[in-house]
DNA sequence: CGTTGTTAACTGGTATGGCAGTATGGTAGC
DNA sequence: GCTACCATACTGCCATACCAGTTAACAACG
């Protein structure tokens, strides 16, 4: 078989094998294991795991849900490109949903909280430099751990189904990314919230996320062929950031 | 059968049934035709719409992802209770998303998509009190087109897909919401934008989302059986408006 | 009459087979 | 050598059959 690497985990016969397919391959779409415009059939795989194919189909279908894989009825099934108009509109949401959580955070602060994420922060800075992966864990962690303070873990779990697209994004930035910046950024939002500064909270989150935006340019030209085209820029509007704006 | 009314429109052979079966479902539960606790089974629904049982067991794979059944391995799928933690979450993202949009649209206003948002608003003050459907249809369209001059589609259509639990709550309080009230409140949302006031169109934005939440206990009384239980009260936590928060 | 054990009728999950439609590669005709 | 055609090998979709686990009713027993 002309495929190398097409399995990655085992099947356990115990749980529903769909649902273990599905994370199986979003893990690896969201890794970059599948390229974009790779084809995938429900046989190859079913093959490959040692399967039937129709809990392939359902894991196919939950895919197709989330955006990573298109389904054309009798032509195939391929992993989609990274739409950036799609990580542009999830960048936005999480920035208007987190800025408004940084808010809450900065209106009552809680000195609990605010030492957790003090101690988050310490640990991000000993990783920054070490593992890439580590630290994009250590970041997730930070963000919904804002989100939970703010009695808002359900939410960050809602969006968090959204932003699959931009998770492939931040792996195939993995090396790239000035970690060291990223982590200062958190300090900033930490220290607002401490002082109780809702305004200067927001703002150091909403730069916080616009972040992504400005090391993006130069990802898609590193990664040719892994992006689907888009007129001119990503942003198409973008709104001062003293008003609070998203772009 | 001891079962009525459970066909809506029939099937089309020609387009997928997985996805028109999905669609069928999904209207009927939203609409509260399909009550909570219900029951549902593949072999039922396929015997009634004359289909075989896995296009059904696709749709309810699709219905699970919204949240808006239950499936349990071996003992059944059965709608959800409308879960008022999600209904206000999704509320909370929301507003947090259309805030940000608001204050997109008043910081360059737009002559024309004025003029189309105060024709909206003409024929809501026309249609508020006769039919309460064409009504939420009409509210549907005005806050689609706020995302839309934006040039934020995308968002909508994202976030829209999370709203299924806010709009099984409109359909139960369909004919009980001041529909006057909402468009006021529509209105005033125009006038800001319109006088370039962002922070004003913010604002605005936000009170009329929370128009919901303050119907909503009653709505919970009247219809005991449609809701989770709750600690105590829905929102949490609810920030001041002036910060431009978001409960 | 109350409890318990068994069994039959469900449930959703998986495997398999057949269908209509699409890409592809080779071949016949020019 | 180039174009048009056609057969074949796919694709995903749907129907059917079987499986394991759960539920609930009912009979047997105390």
């Amino acid at each position: 078989m002309a495929d190398a690497g097409l399995d990655l985990g085992r099947i356990d016969p115990a749980v529903p094998i769909a649902r273990q397919v599905c994370r199986i391959l979003r893990e690896r779409i969201i890794h970059n294991d599948l390229v974009p415009d790779r084809k995938i059939s429900e046989s190859e795989i079913a093959a490959a795991y040692g399967i039937s194919r129709q809990p392939v189909r359902e894991a196919f279908i939950r895919l197709a849900a989330e955006g990573l894989v298109a389904i054309l009825p009798q032509r195939g099934t391929r992993i989609r490109r990274i739409d950036l108009t799609a990580v542009a509109e999830v960048r936005f949401i999480r920035e208007a949903v987190e800025a408004d959580i940084a808010r809450l955070l900065a209106q009552a602060p809680d000195p609990a909280g605010i030492a957790e994420l003090e101690r988050q922060i310490e640990l991000q800075h000993r990783i920054a430099e070490e593992d890439p992966l580590d630290f994009i864990r250590a970041d997730e962690t930070f963000h919904r751990t804002l989100a939970e303070l703010g009695g808002k873990a359900g939410i960050w779990a809602r969006v968090q189904s959204l932003k699959a697209q931009m998770d492939r994004v931040r792996f195939l930035s993995l090396g790239q990314f000035k970690a060291d910046k990223l982590v200062d950024q958190h300090a900033a939002i930490v220290a607002a919230i401490a002082a109780g500064d809702t305004r200067g909270a927001e703002t150091a989150l909403r730069l916080h996320l616009r972040e992504v935006l400005s090391d993006l340019p130069q990802i898609v030209h590193a990664n040719p062929g892994f992006f689907n085209a888009v007129p001119d820029g990503v942003e198409d509007r973008i709104v001062t950031i003293e008003g609070g704006g998203n772009p």
